[in-house]
DNA sequence: TTGAACTGGTTTAGTCTTGAACTACCTGGA
DNA sequence: TCCAGGTAGTTCAAGACTAAACCAGTTCAA
């Protein structure tokens, strides 16, 4: 595979991302969430700090200051003080949180899964073990 | 493959590109473009008009206003009233534009190639396979 | 214990992005 | 010909984003 082709595959995944997110950003909305907003509620189980959402996510401290704000002022999330470091604040999500959540991811994959419908089975298992490769 | 399945594999997907640019934005950034804009140049032979771009790349009309007066303002790019529609401007790549464009997708390429190293090049054929079949 | 260096999270201030409204132009039907 | 409805591209104001600076709490070596 040469240079040029890489930059091409990665544009093409790109493309398909970013159709996939304008799709179903309107629907998102209606549970209450922005896209941005349900991929962090969706690492809050496994990054329950602010600080490492925003690694895993890559993106800055400042921006998941402000999702986690607007999350917890819509009720999908709690924080409270880790006991053991007090500058931390641990996240905990709410069941309106986890409804909102699997609702939102459902969407997400939905759209995707149209897509993905292009695929057989066994092109979507392949597709799979490929990108958790490179992650 | 369940619902939640995709959602994760679209998440995975995600990271991986933003994890991409982010490694890129500054070697990219010191040849006079953003990443985006680069991406907007990589399209420009195949899309002349920024209507066209803007849909292409999954972007509003403003926006590539603004990309294309930068590109523009680099000397990348030059624009040009379409005779057979006024409205039009068509977009011309000028050689340092075309210059620009090639070094920033070989940035991009290796900092892609570097991730997919991980694969075998059977595989790596695999999931061209797989990206194309979905765009 | 003290304090220098570090880390988690927030604030601020400035930049970037984009929805809505606009101008200029095109098209097709009366 | 004329005008109503549509499209290309821009402008502007409002909202989103983030780099830099900051505060609070932690760590660890002296």
């Amino acid at each position: 595979m040469t240079k040029i082709d890489a930059a091409r595959l990665w544009s093409l995944n790109h493309r398909l991302l970013m159709s996939v997110i304008a799709t179903v950003a309107e629907d998102v909305g209606a549970l209450g969430l922005e896209v941005k907003e349900l991929f962090v509620l969706s690492e809050v189980d496994e990054h329950p700090y602010p600080a490492e959402l925003a690694a895993a996510l890559v993106m800055p401290k400042p921006s998941m200051t402000v999702y986690v704000k607007r999350l917890e002022a819509a009720g999908f999330l709690r924080r409270e003080i880790d006991a053991a470091d007090l500058r931390k604040h641990r996240l905990l999500m709410t069941p309106a949180g986890r409804k909102a959540m699997q609702r939102g991811l459902t969407l997400l994959a939905d759209a995707f899964a149209e897509r993905l419908g292009r695929l057989s089975g066994s092109e979507q298992a392949q597709l799979r073990g490929l990108l958790e490769k490179l992650c």
